[in-house]
DNA sequence: TTGTAAGCGTTATCAA
DNA sequence: TTGATAACGCTTACAA
């Protein structure tokens, strides 16, 4: 260690390098400049090998690589994440579970070469990670399926926003308001029509008018038609995505009934969707950057033993456009 | 290491863990046996520091990281990189040059950190990373600006798809035959135009109808309605991406022009512009996933030493659809 | 507060 | 072909 040339031992430097308190003001200087003249960068690998510790983490993306990367929430998620470790000495690594490979990955993550995981599996059941916890701190985008009471996790305030929407919805005038929900077998999906369903039980309102999709745009159109081929009294739509919001917007509209006049509209997410559509849609942001950033923090506060909550669940705001 | 319990020296389970041929096989079957019932994993750690090779390569995000992770070509690279790197010992880290830090991430990638590099910052000229490839292997997505003959990259035969283009419209009877051009300071930009030339010389047809965009939707509508006010005979365009041809498409139908009967549209990339307009565009194929995955392997026969191509040119291929 | 010295788990050199 | 043994560059008791 060539800084030691500059006037005290390498434990020292070590100290300095690593922030310790205890070292003189005089010979943090000294290091410092040693440090900045010879341009010295500290070995990673040599670091990992003595303190036990790689600050390394690692964003494990589920099996279908290809489906998970076209998703934007996933690249938002990333964005997030490799935002908040900028600020931190933690690299990030990429790792997809190659289903040709299985072991591998298991292999490389218990082999003590990550200081903890990040799991972005937002749909996909394949929890298949959840026992890699007890031998290294996880966090989860979005609650898990199974084990969610000893799991760390950040999700959005699904049933709050959903909550939001209908009483945007209920504000402007409406009083039958339907859902286009989403599958029942993830929490974003069940916990929206819980928030749909909270809030017309609030209102005094029926809660009858349910159809269900699954998150795509062309499952949203085919529930709309159902919930207009039942011939009920119909004035007001919460689809449980943008995308799904955007099929019942072109069937409406397709239907010569007017946005939001004759049906008012909202929906959740407050992507591409949300905008791509004319009029554009009232909806309920879902703040997936900061989620991103959040579950790197956790994550962090985690591997260095900080306290950290087990759960976060971040607020969600309506967006106000013209579908309602 | 405890695997050594399982009879011979460390020094032979590391050959035979790296696969030296100059091992007795019945050492290696007993070492293969410990192995196994030890579940040993080898420390990357320490096996960096004392190889000085670090099996880890680190895709580099340009600046912007919003903007580029929302860009679904970025995705697609990634994914194909994964995939590559999958099959081998390497692995994936990312790393996005931080405004904020912009020291950080030089430091990082010359501390020996990394065997090699993949810069991905697609648009954006900013290739303020070149430099970097004195000191490490660096592969670029597309190429480079500036010292593109000195730099390693792949990219697709954008002037070649361009002239498939143009031949399919020649093919089924066009005479007019426009382009719209991408930003002249982009390599994508400048190939497609010159393909286009290409082949209208070829065929002896005129190359005046040109106009240019920036490869978004709005300027494709706009660079279409310039082409429309021109005047002049119009009965084929080609337009140097999807998402210029869909801004076409639209201000071709809103004309009372058809698609293909009136005016043949080809586009460039096949991505989900391509088929999210009606008709749906005939493009030009661009192998986005091919590109990450040879970049990738590109780069670790580059960083092995052995033999590698210093330009890889992908070849396209023409999707018919039903806009020319 | 500072220095000494013992690892950390591999690979690599050199004899045997 | 195999086995000692010395690095690799850093952290961290433990002493001073």
């Amino acid at each position: 260690m060539v800084a030691a040339l500059a006037g005290v031992s390498r434990a020292t430097v070590s100290r300095v390098v690593n922030g310790s308190t205890s070292v003189a003001p005089e010979l943090v200087h000294s290091v410092e400049q040693a440090v900045r003249t010879l341009n010295y960068v500290p070995n990673r690998a040599a670091r990992t090998l003595a303190s036990r510790r790689t600050y390394t983490i690692t964003l494990l993306v589920p099996e279908s690589t290809s489906k998970v990367f076209a998703d934007p929430f996933f690249a938002t998620v990333v964005e997030g994440v490799a935002k908040y470790l900028n600020s931190t000495d933690y690299m990030l690594n990429m790792v997809t579970s190659s289903e040709a490979n299985p072991g591998k990955t298991q292999r490389y993550l218990m082999g003590g070469n990550v200081d903890g995981v990040l799991v972005v599996s937002h749909h996909s059941g394949d929890h298949s990670w959840e026992h890699l916890s007890d031998a290294l701190p996880i966090v989860f985008a979005g609650r898990p399926l199974l084990n969610a009471a000893d799991s760390y996790y950040v999700e959005v305030d699904n049933e709050e926003g959903a909550l939001a929407a209908v009483e945007r919805l209920i504000s402007t005038g409406r009083q039958n308001i339907a859902t286009i929900a989403g599958p029942q077998d993830m929490p974003p999906g069940v916990d929206r029509l819980a928030g749909w369903r909270g809030g017309l039980h609030q209102a005094g309102l029926s809660d009858a008018l349910v159809e269900y999709g699954d998150f795509t745009v062309a499952s949203g159109a085919a529930a709309m038609q159902r919930l207009l081929g039942r011939g009920k009294p119909l004035d007001g739509v919460f689809a449980a995505n943008d995308q799904m919001a955007a099929g019942a917007h072109s069937v409406i509209l397709k239907h010569g009934l007017r946005i939001p006049e004759d049906i008012a509209l909202v929906g959740f997410d407050d992507d591409q969707f949300a905008t791509g559509v004319e009029p554009a849609l009232t909806t309920v942001h879902h703040p997936i950057a900061e989620l991103g950033e959040k579950m790197a923090r956790m994550l962090v506060e985690l591997i260095e033993g900080r306290a950290a909550e087990r759960v976060c669940r971040l607020p969600t705001s309506l967006v106000v456009r013209e579908s309602a």
